[in-house]
RNA sequence: GCCGCGUUCGUCUAGUUGGCCUAGGACGCAAGGUUUUCAUCCUUGAAAUCAGGGGUUCGAAUCCCCUACGCGGUACCA
C-alpha cells in the first residue's frame, strides 16, 4: 500500500467524547501500520458552537494518551495552517469553481423562509427537502431569473450556496467496512456548501481540505454516512480523486439504544471524556478518564476493543502491538455498547503491568494531598504490596493509606464480632512477643505467634482481626506480617496501644 | 415519513472460502477453593434454538428473499 495519509478532524466544540478518542485511535493505528502520517485538523467553520479551550483539551487529551500526530495544529506541517478559521480564504475559491461547472448555485433563503416553508410540510405530514423536485419553487439562482440575481447581489442580500445534486444518478461508494453503498442523488438534499456568513459548512471545508492535504483515507463516526454520497460527489465536482471511506460503528449507552453521551456518564458514573472537563459557561465539571485513575494505555486498549478485535482470544495489547496487528477489515459492522465493569477490568490488568515505581508516583501524589510526605522506597514498597487488589488508581488511598496514616477510626463491626475485654492485653503480650523476633522476619514472627496463640488456645481469627484492626482499621487488607514488617515494631506498638485505648473493653471512644 | 446502516450469551465478541459449532473466549453473575481478614487469584457453573419467517443444499450462524426491531441521517452543526 502506498503510504496513507489520514487524518482526525474534531470540532472544538466541547471536550473530546471517547467515540472520538477511538476513531482518532483506529485512525492512527492505520497509518502507524502502514507507515503513514497522521494528523489533527481542527475544523471551527461554526463560529456559533466554538467553545474556548476546546482545541487546547483535545491536544492535551491526546498527549495524555500517548497518541502523536505527525502534523496538526499544534505542531504545524506542509500543509499548515490545519485551522479551518485559518483557512477560510482558500474555500471560496473552490465554491466559485462548483458555482461557474454549474454544480452549485447561490440561494436566497433566509432561515426563517426555510423554517416557514419546513413548517407548511410538516402539516401535511411530510418533510421539507431543498432538493431536485423543490429547489425551482425556492428563492436561487437557478428560479429568479438572471437580473434578479444581479440586482440581489449589488443590493448586498445575503445568499448561501448550495450544491446542484444530478436527479437521478446511483452514487456508488466503497466502504472499506460496510463494503459498497448506493444512494440516489434524487433522495438527497442540496446541501449549503458556503454559509451566508462567508464560512464553508462541513461538507466543502472537510472535502478541500481533504484533498489538499493529500488525505488517502477517510476514517470517520458511522455519523457521517449518509453524507458520504454527498463528499463523493463533491469530489467528482471538483475533478478530484476522492479518498477511500472507512465508517466506523458508533460507540452505544450501557443501556438502552442509542449513542453513548455525556449525560449516560453522569447517570451511570463512568467517564465519557478523556480529561476532566469544565463548561465555560456553566462551571459544571465532567470527570474524565485521567482524573478517575485510569491508565492511558488501559484507556487505549479497551477503546481498541470495542468494534474490533483481533480474531483470537488475546485481550491485552500495548499501542505498538495493535499498530501491528490492527486492520480495518476486522471492524465490525455494528455499534457496540460501552461497559464500565470491563473498561475497569482493563484498568485492572494494567495496574498490574505497570511498574511500582510508576505507580508509587500517583500514590506519593495522593498521599501529598492528605498531608503526607513519604520517601519514595516505601512507597514502592507500599504500592507492591496492595496494587494486585486495585482497579483505579484513586484506589491506592483506601488500599495502601494505613502504611502512612494511622487509622483514625475503627470498623465497628469487627469490634462487635471480634473484640473482648481480654483483648487489649492479649495484644500487649503479642507485641512483646514480636519484639523477640529480631531482626524481623515475617516467617519467623508468623510461626511463633501461631504457636503463642495455639498454645493458648484462643481463637486465631478473633485474635489477628484484632491486631488487624489495630494497625489497619478494618478487616482487611494485605497479609498482617507483610504489614507488621513494613510499619516497623515501633509503630505496630504505638497503634495497638492507641486501639487498646480507644476500643478499650469493646466500645470505641 | 424518507434515505442509509445494522441484528450471535445481560455486555464486548469468535465464527468470515457453508460441514471440525452438541456455537468458543472475555466482562459481569453464581457456587466452591486459596487467603486466619478484605481484595486478588484458581476451579466449576448458569447464560445465545445465532432477531423472526421462508427458501437453496445431503448439510447454514455462515448463501438468497421477506418481515420485524434497533440505530444513524434528514440544519446557513459538525
Amino acid at each position: 500500500m502506498m503510504k496513507p495519509r489520514v487524518r482526525f478532524a474534531p470540532s472544538p466544540t466541547g471536550p473530546l467524547h471517547i467515540g472520538g478518542v477511538r476513531t482518532a485511535l483506529f485512525n492512527y493505528l492505520f497509518a502507524k501500520q502502514h507507515g503513514g502520517t497522521f494528523l489533527l485538523r481542527i475544523e471551527d467553520t461554526d463560529q456559533h458552537r466554538f467553545v474556548a479551550g476546546a482545541e487546547d483539551y483535545i491536544i492535551e487529551s491526546f498527549q495524555w494518551l500517548g497518541i502523536a500526530f505527525d502534523e496538526g495544529v499544534h505542531i504545524g506541517g506542509k500543509h499548515a495552517p490545519y485551522r479551518q478559521s485559518e483557512r477560510k480564504n482558500i474555500y471560496r475559491q473552490y465554491a466559485d469553481q462548483l458555482l461557474s461547472s454549474g454544480w452549485a448555485y447561490l440561494a436566497f433563503d433566509d432561515p426563517e423562509a426555510l423554517e416557514a416553508k419546513r413548517k407548511e410540510y410538516e402539516v401535511q405530514k411530510k418533510t421539507f427537502q431543498y432538493d431536485v423536485f423543490t429547489r425551482l419553487d425556492m428563492e436561487n439562482s437557478l428560479s429568479l431569473p438572471p437580473e434578479e440575481v444581479q440586482r440581489r447581489l449589488s443590493a448586498g442580500h445575503p445568499y448561501v450556496v448550495r450544491f446542484k445534486f444530478p436527479k437521478d444518478r446511483d452514487i456508488e461508494l466503497d466502504d472499506l467496512i460496510r463494503g459498497k453503498v448506493v444512494v440516489n442523488t434524487g433522495t438527497l438534499d442540496d446541501k449549503v456548501l458556503f454559509k451566508s456568513d462567508g464560512m464553508p459548512t462541513y461538507h466543502l471545508a472537510n472535502i478541500v481540505d481533504d484533498h489538499l492535504m493529500e488525505i488517502t483515507h477517510v476514517i470517520r463516526g458511522e455519523e457521517w454516512l449518509p453524507s458520504a454520497p454527498l463528499h463523493v460527489m463533491l469530489y467528482e465536482a471538483l475533478g478530484w480523486q476522492p479518498p477511500q471511506f472507512a465508517h466506523l460503528p458508533l460507540i452505544l449507552k450501557p443501556d438502552g439504544n442509542g449513542k453513548l453521551s455525556k449525560r449516560d456518564g453522569d447517570r451511570l458514573g463512568f467517564p465519557v471524556f478523556p480529561l476532566q472537563w469544565k463548561n465555560p459557561d456553566t462551571g459544571e465539571i465532567s470527570t474524565g478518564y485521567r482524573e478517575k485513575g485510569y491508565l492511558p494505555d488501559a484507556v487505549i486498549n479497551m477503546l481498541a476493543l470495542l468494534g474490533w478485535n483481533p480474531g483470537t482470544e488475546q485481550e491485552l495489547f500495548s499501542l505498538d502491538e495493535l499498530v501491528n496487528i490492527f486492520s480495518l477489515e476486522k471492524i465490525s459492522k455494528s455499534g457496540s455498547k460501552f461497559n464500565p465493569e470491563k473498561a475497569k477490568w482493563f484498568n485492572h490488568q494494567y495496574i498490574i503491568k505497570t511498574e511500582d515505581h510508576i505507580l508509587s508516583k500517583f500514590f506519593g501524589e495522593m498521599l501529598q494531598k492528605n498531608g503526607v510526605t513519604a520517601p519514595e522506597d516505601k512507597l514502592i514498597r507500599a504500592v507492591a504490596l496492595v496494587k494486585e487488589r486495585v482497579n483505579l488508581l484513586g484506589e491506592f488511598q483506601e488500599q495502601a493509606g494505613f502504611l502512612f496514616i494511622a487509622p483514625r477510626q475503627y470498623d465497628e463491626q469487627v469490634i462487635k464480632k471480634r473484640w473482648d475485654e481480654q483483648m487489649p492485653s492479649r495484644l500487649e503480650q503479642m507485641i512483646a512477643l514480636l519484639k523477640t523476633v529480631v531482626p524481623f522476619d515475617k516467617t519467623v514472627a508468623h510461626d511463633k505467634v501461631m504457636s503463642w496463640i495455639h498454645d493458648h488456645a484462643w481463637h486465631t481469627g478473633n485474635v489477628m482481626n484484632c491486631l488487624r484492626l489495630a494497625l489497619v482499621g478494618a478487616a482487611k487488607g494485605p497479609d498482617i506480617f507483610e504489614i507488621i514488617d513494613f510499619l516497623g515494631m515501633k509503630e505496630v506498638e504505638q497503634r495497638v496501644l492507641a486501639a487498646n485505648k480507644r476500643v478499650g473493653n469493646g466500645f470505641p471512644a
